[in-house]
RNA sequence: GGUUUCGUAGCUCAAUUGGAUAGAGCACCUGACUACGGAUCAGGAGGUUUGGGGUUCGAAUCCCUACGAGACCA
């Protein structure tokens, strides 16, 4: 049993014996910084019970811990806190327990499969900024619900086609001359995303000269020559036109041909990969399903609609009166299609808040139809990315491209190590890997250290921070940590426990506590699809280290016994910090 | 117009889900045994948690309201 475990059921013996009452569930706080003891127990909930005030209880509770517990050494309480301390003996035991589990942090299979859908890429432009907070995401969430104990499937769905594409086609078609990747030097996916920006430009002077003949804007809009020939593409397209499906696979290839440079460059990848150009005839079959069940219902135009005024959203078009599908549509027969692919018990999507409403209705759809696998949704809503200037919008020009930004961070990284000239002596090859693991460590860290939920703030200047609050904070304290034991092992030194009559510096206490509150916090970041949780982690952890670090001295302790202990207790702190930051999908550096 | 999310130090974010004197990082000041890695550490300054009500032992957190920002649905 844990440590935490034992004092709950203490402090659950203590109320019982004491004020004859069962308490059900306890709950511990870690105690805050300007107060003495590690666990803190409020006690102001059991003052109407016990009619008592809070901080009688807190006396009350604390000598029967004193005198009864096996793991209590001392308590105090301010007003209705009684904050615990625990003995050295305890927390020698503790960390033994944390020395000794292999398999610290990470949890056994608990049985349950999960579909975790990511990224999910247009192919008419380059990934920006905000797809990599969804990669990163996406990402980050798949290995912590593995450590979590689920078995997860990474999915991806490839927007590759509709009217967008068409539009970028029909640009090249007409002002490519031929242009490719290789004629140009221009990846792929910039290519294709730079005729998409010309089409544009092509019809806005359409509109405006369309405009000026005396067209209302929406009309013109609508009947500008581009945009009736980009439709008549589409058409081409879903008709198996060769000449517009060579044209199609053509410009697609070159664009996965850039992603997946950039999604090794990022270390993401998916064990499977859907494409919407095989799913989006989908889901017509649940349509007649649903008209069955009486489910849906047709209106006059043969348009097909769902009232979802019961579950407090509107009524719902699923089907356009002329046979083609919508976006639900789709997406009602690719999640049919991956359930009976997988068989997962949870499908996840990391899909932007934008979407919050899209997957409410999509998913009180699936419960409508009597889909079991409904219960298992669950849409991982995320907030954009800002900028400082605003919000990023492609025709505008104002997106952080996300090949420049990686570019960027990598020559801020290696400016700034050579700066500091410390590994002079790596090869170029060791320090392109380090910038490559700074840079990323860095970026991740950015959009990853806040609640998904939450939007959040590009600035470009402190993204590019590698002091404070940052990735190569913690990866720096990792590096510094294997330059002791590298140093450890020249001399000899095995790190291990002292023995039991050791006394505990408070500085150790403080990192053996962190060290305990690992496991729960892969679980809490688990159970709320948050690495954020994670994130926090990790820099309090680094940062922990660092004050004992700077409190004690590992080499020069006359007590033997101590250089052991401090040389055990920080390889398990760089072990943790390796663990954390992997599951944020970081790496660690042994030098920097 | 309807629905919905949000508003915390100058800036970017926390706050263990209703608990203590609201904490970190950046930026700004002051300091750190000639030191096991200074990409670090210690300290200072910085707050009416957007305003106003309410709920209770206790509110940044829950409810109402005003203002401000974003998103979605047409």
């Amino acid at each position: 049993m844990s440590i935490e475990a034992i004092l709950k059921q203490d402090i659950q013996k203590a109320i019982q014996q004491r004020f004859d009452i069962s308490a059900e569930d306890i709950i511990l706080q870690p105690t805050k910084k300007e107060f003495e003891g590690f666990y803190t127990f409020v006690t102001f909930p059991l003052a109407k019970s016990t009619r008592k005030a809070p901080a009688e209880i807190g006396q009350i509770i604390g000598n029967y811990l004193k005198n009864n517990s096996l793991v209590v050494d001392n308590f105090n309480v301010v007003q209705g806190f009684l904050n615990i301390n625990l003995k050295d003996s305890t927390w020698l035991n503790l960390f033994d327990q944390i020395l000794s589990d292999t398999a610290f942090g990470t949890f056994p299979a608990n049985g349950q499969s999960v579909m975790v859908e990511f990224s999910s890429p247009n192919t008419n432009k380059p990934l920006h900024l905000g797809h990599l907070r969804n990669n990163f995401l996406g990402d980050s969430l798949s290995k912590i619900l593995e450590a979590g104990g689920y078995d997860v499937v990474k999915t991806c769905l490839v927007n590759d086609r509709g009217i967008h594409i068409c539009k970028s086609m029909l640009a090249y078609r007409e002002l490519g001359n031929g242009e490719t990747p290789e004629s140009s030097g221009i990846k792929g996916d910039h290519l294709a995303g730079k005729y998409y920006v010309k089409f544009d430009i092509e019809y806005k002077s359409q509109i405006r000269e369309l405009v000026a003949q005396g067209m209302p804007e929406d009309e013109a809009s609508k009947k500008a020559p581009w945009m009736l020939e980009a439709q008549q593409l589409l058409l081409s397209w879903e008709n198996g036109d060769p000449e517009t499906v060579a044209l199609w696979q053509k410009m697609n290839s070159w664009v996965y041909e850039g992603f997946s440079e950039t999604y090794n460059k990022i270390g993401v990848g998916f064990d499977k990969t859907y494409y919407e150009s095989n799913t989006y005839l989908l889901g017509k079959d649940i349509i007649e399903e649903g008209i069955e069940k009486n489910v849906f219902y047709r209106k006059s135009d043969n348009s097909v609609w769902i009232d979802l005024a019961e579950e407090g959203l509107d009524e719902k078009l699923v089907l356009r009166g002329d046979g083609t599908s919508v976006y639900i549509t789709q997406d009602l027969g690719t999640t049919e299609l991956k359930n009976n692919d997988y068989h997962n018990n949870r499908y996840l999507w990391v899909v932007g808040n934008e979407q919050d409403y899209h997957f409410k209705v999509l998913f009180a759809i699936l419960k409508r139809l009597g889909r079991q696998y409904a219960e298992g949704c669950y849409h991982i809503s995320y907030g954009m990315v800002d900028l400082p200037s605003g919000k990023m919008k492609s025709r505008e020009g104002t997106v952080v491209d996300a090949d420049d930004l990686i570019s960027q961070m990598i020559q801020t990284a290696s400016d700034r190590t050579q700066e500091l000239g410390k590994i002079d002596d790596f090869e170029s090859k060791e320090a392109n890997q380090l910038y490559n693991q700074l840079a990323l460590g860095a970026l991740k860290y950015f959009l990853l250290k806040v609640d998904p939920k939450k939007r959040m703030l590009f600035n470009p200047e402190e993204s590019i921070d590698f002091q404070g609050h940052t990735g190569p904070f913690i990866q720096y304290t990792y590096a510094r940590i294997r330059s002791i034991m590298r140093k450890a092992e020249q001399s000899g030194i095995e790190g291990k426990l002292p023995s039991a009559n050791y006394e505990v510096h408070k500085a150790e206490k403080e990192l053996i506590f962190m060290l305990s509150q690992y496991p729960a916090r892969v679980l809490s970041a688990a159970g709320d699809f948050a690495p954020s949780v994670i994130s926090l982690y990790a820099f309090e952890l680094a940062k922990v280290y660092n004050q004992f670090y700077a409190e004690v001295s590992i080499f020069s302790d006359p007590d033997p016994e101590a250089v052991q202990f401090r040389v055990a207790l920080s390889k398990v702190v760089s072990e943790t910090i390796r663990k954390a930051l992997g599951l944020l999908g970081i790496e660690v550096p042994e030098r920097m």
